[in-house]
DNA sequence: TGTTAGCACTTGGGCATGTTGAGTGCTAAG
DNA sequence: CTTAGCACTCAACATGCCCAAGTGCTAACA
C-alpha cells in the first residue's frame, strides 16, 4: 500500500469530483487517470481513505466524494496553484484602466475576482487601524458650522460638519487647527482621544467651548476611520451553484449581509507560509457557512486588509487560490504606489 | 354574470394563492370564502376571468392562478392596504433610537424594511442632483499633492486626492480657490465644467497646468456627487422564497447587484395617487426581474429618492404596500428634522 | 506483502404501468 | 343567471421491475 499512490488517488478524487459534481467510482478513476494500477487496487486504496475519514460514499453503491478534511489533505499537501491563462492576467493587468479612487479600486476588484473565479468575492476596506495622523484641516462653512477633515497616512479622508456652539472666525480655525496639529501630527489615530485633551485645556479660555467640539470631532473621525467596512460582488453565483448547496443559499446569503461576521472571519483566517488561506466547510466559525469554503489572503501593507472568496465546498481550489492571490498582489501593487 | 362578483373571485383568488402558493380551484373558493353561489357558477366567472387574461391554469386540470394582469388588477382596483399591525408600528417608531449619521439611518431603515416585509429591501440615497456649490478647499498635503474638497449645500461633502503634475506651494492653492470659488460659489453642481473652463484660461500662465487639474478633480467630484447610490437588505429573503422564481433567483441577484439597472428602476417608476407604486412582473423594464415585482415610494424632499421592496409577484401586496408606504413616512419625518 | 481477477451483493435511478383525485367544461334543467 | 350532474383530463403518487454502477470480499498470484 504505497502512501504516494494513496495521495495521488485521493487528488484523482477532489479534481474529478468537482469536475463533474458526482460521485466518482474506482472503475472511472482508473480510466480518466492512468494510475498503472486496476480498479481493485483503487478500492482498496479508497476504503482506506474513507476510514481516514477523507472521503465518503452518499450510500452504497455510489461512489466517493470527498470530505471537509479530505479537501484540507488536498489544499494542504496535494495541490499545486494552478497559473492563471494569459487571458486571467491581461484581465487583471487591464484592472486599473481609468481607476481613480479606492473605492472605485476596490469595487473593481471584486468584480474581477468574482467573475475569475465565479464565486463571490469580498475585499475589506484598507485597515488604517496603525494609519497615522497626516493632515487635519477646519473649514468655516457658516459663523457656526464647521467642516473638519482628517487624513491619514493611509490615504483615508474622513469629514464631517461639526455645530462649533458659539461662532467662530477662520483666524480662530487657524490657531486651534495649528495648535492640534503640533501635538498630533504623526500620532496614531488610535491615540488622538488621550492626546487631545491636554491640548484643549491649554487653550486660551474664549475658544475653550469650540475647541472641545472640535477635539470631539476628530475624535469621531479617528473612530470611523478605523471602524472596518467590506465591499462584495457575485453573489449571483451562489444561484448558479445552488445544487452545492444541500440545503439552501440562504444561511450563506444571511453570512454575507452580516458584516460583522464577515469581518470577523476574514480577519481570522490565520496567514499561511503559502500567502492564501483556505477555511473548508465546517472549519468555519459561522454555522451558515458549514457548506461553504473561503479562501482569503492579505493585501496591502503587512497584509493586513484581506480580500476572498467564498464559495461551496466542492471548489476549484488551486485556481480559486492563485486567483486571489494574483488579484491581491495586484492590488497591493496599486495601492502601493 | 355580475361584474362585481367577478372581482370577488378574483380577489380570492389573489389572497388564496398568495398565501398557499398552490393553484386555486373553484371548490376550494366556494368553501374559504362565503360567497353565496355554488363553485360550478364560479367556474363560469373563472372562465372568464381566464379569458380577460386575469387568471391562468398551469395545466389542464389545475386550479388558477393570477398573471401579472391579474395582480396588476388587484392592486389597482381591489386591494386595500392592510394597516400595520401594533407591534409593527412600534418597530418603525423604536428605528430612530441612537441613529446618528445618514448611512447609520438607511441601513436601520431597509434592514426593518426587509424584515418587516419578508422581502429584499432597497433605498436610494437621498438626492442630490438639484444641489448647490457651496464651499471648496484646496489642502496642499505634499509638493504635489492636494486634496481637493467640495462641498455642497445638501450638506454631501466629498474629497479626493489629485496630483497636481508640478510644484504647488500655499499660495498658489489659495490664490486659484477665490478664482475658482468666484465664478461658481453657488451654482448647480451640474454646471461645474461650463463655469471652470473659462476660469482655467485666465489664470496665470504659470499657474494654468495645476488649475486645469484641480478643475478636472472639482469636476470628477461633483460628478460622484451626483451619482446616485443605494443601500439593500435582505437578500437571504430571496432564497426562502426560491420556490417562486421558476427559473432561479441568479437574475434577481444579479439585477439587485446592479446598482445601474436598480437605481434606472426605481428612478422610473412613476408615482401612484396613492403614493406607492408597484411594477409588477414582465411590467419591470428589466428581464432578469420578469418574476419579480417592486414595490417603491418617494420620500424626502419632494419625494425624489425612492425607497422599496422586490419580490416574487407572488407577494403580499395590500401588506408590503403599507409597510413601504410607513417606513418611507416615517423616514421622510427623522431626515426632515 | 501488495496486486489482481472474479463474484456476490447492495441500491439508487429510470421506466412502464396503474390508480387516484382535484379540477375543468359542457349540457340541460330550474 | 344559476346550478346539479357528468364525462373528461392530467399531474401526482404509487408500485413493481430491471439495470448499471459500485462496493467488499475472497482466493489466487507475483
Amino acid at each position: 500500500m504505497s502512501e504516494p499512490r494513496k495521495l495521488e488517488v485521493l487528488r484523482a478524487i477532489v479534481e474529478d469530483y468537482v469536475h463533474s459534481r458526482e460521485p466518482v467510482g474506482s472503475k472511472a478513476l482508473v480510466e480518466r487517470h492512468h494510475l498503472g494500477v486496476s480498479s481493485a487496487t483503487i478500492r482498496n486504496d479508497m476504503a482506506l481513505l474513507e476510514e481516514e475519514g477523507l472521503i465518503a460514499a452518499p450510500h452504497t453503491s455510489a461512489g466517493r466524494i470527498p470530505t471537509d478534511k479530505g479537501y484540507r489533505l488536498f489544499v494542504d499537501r496535494i495541490s499545486a496553484m494552478k497559473p492563471l491563462s494569459a487571458a486571467e492576467r491581461r484581465a487583471i493587468h487591464s484592472l486599473l484602466e481609468g481607476a481613480d479612487d479606492v473605492d472605485d479600486i476596490l469595487e473593481r476588484t471584486v468584480r474581477l475576482l468574482s467573475q475569475l473565479t465565479n464565486q463571490v468575492a469580498v475585499v475589506q476596506y484598507p485597515h488604517s487601524n496603525q494609519a497615522r495622523l497626516r493632515h487635519i484641516e477646519f473649514v468655516l462653512l457658516a459663523p457656526r458650522q464647521v467642516l473638519v477633515v482628517l487624513i491619514a497616512d493611509s490615504g483615508k479622508v474622513e469629514q464631517r460638519v461639526v455645530d462649533a456652539g458659539t461662532d467662530v472666525t477662520d483666524e480662530d480655525l487657524t490657531l486651534l487647527r495649528a495648535r492640534f496639529l503640533a501635538s498630533i501630527s504623526g500620532a496614531p489615530l488610535a491615540h488622538l482621544p488621550q492626546l487631545l485633551a491636554p491640548v484643549v485645556a491649554l487653550c486660551p479660555p474664549a475658544l475653550q467651548s469650540p475647541a472641545a467640539v472640535l477635539a470631539r470631532g476628530l475624535d469621531k473621525l479617528a473612530e470611523s476611520s478605523r471602524d472596518e467596512r467590506m465591499m462584495m460582488a457575485g453573489t449571483a453565483n451562489l444561484a448558479r451553484s445552488n445544487v452545492d448547496f444541500p440545503l439552501s443559499i440562504g444561511p450563506v446569503l444571511e453570512a454575507l449581509e452580516e458584516q460583522v461576521v464577515m469581518l470577523r472571519l476574514l480577519s481570522e483566517m490565520a496567514e499561511d507560509p503559502r500567502g492564501v488561506t483556505v477555511s473548508i466547510g465546517r472549519e468555519n466559525p459561522y454555522d451558515g457557512l458549514s457548506e461553504a469554503s473561503v479562501v482569503a489572503t492579505g493585501y496591502g501593507p503587512g497584509a493586513a486588509a484581506k480580500i476572498g472568496i467564498i464559495g461551496p465546498t466542492r471548489m476549484d481550489y488551486p485556481s480559486s487560490m492563485a486567483a486571489v492571490r494574483a488579484v491581491a498582489r495586484y492590488l497591493s501593487r496599486i495601492l502601493g504606489s
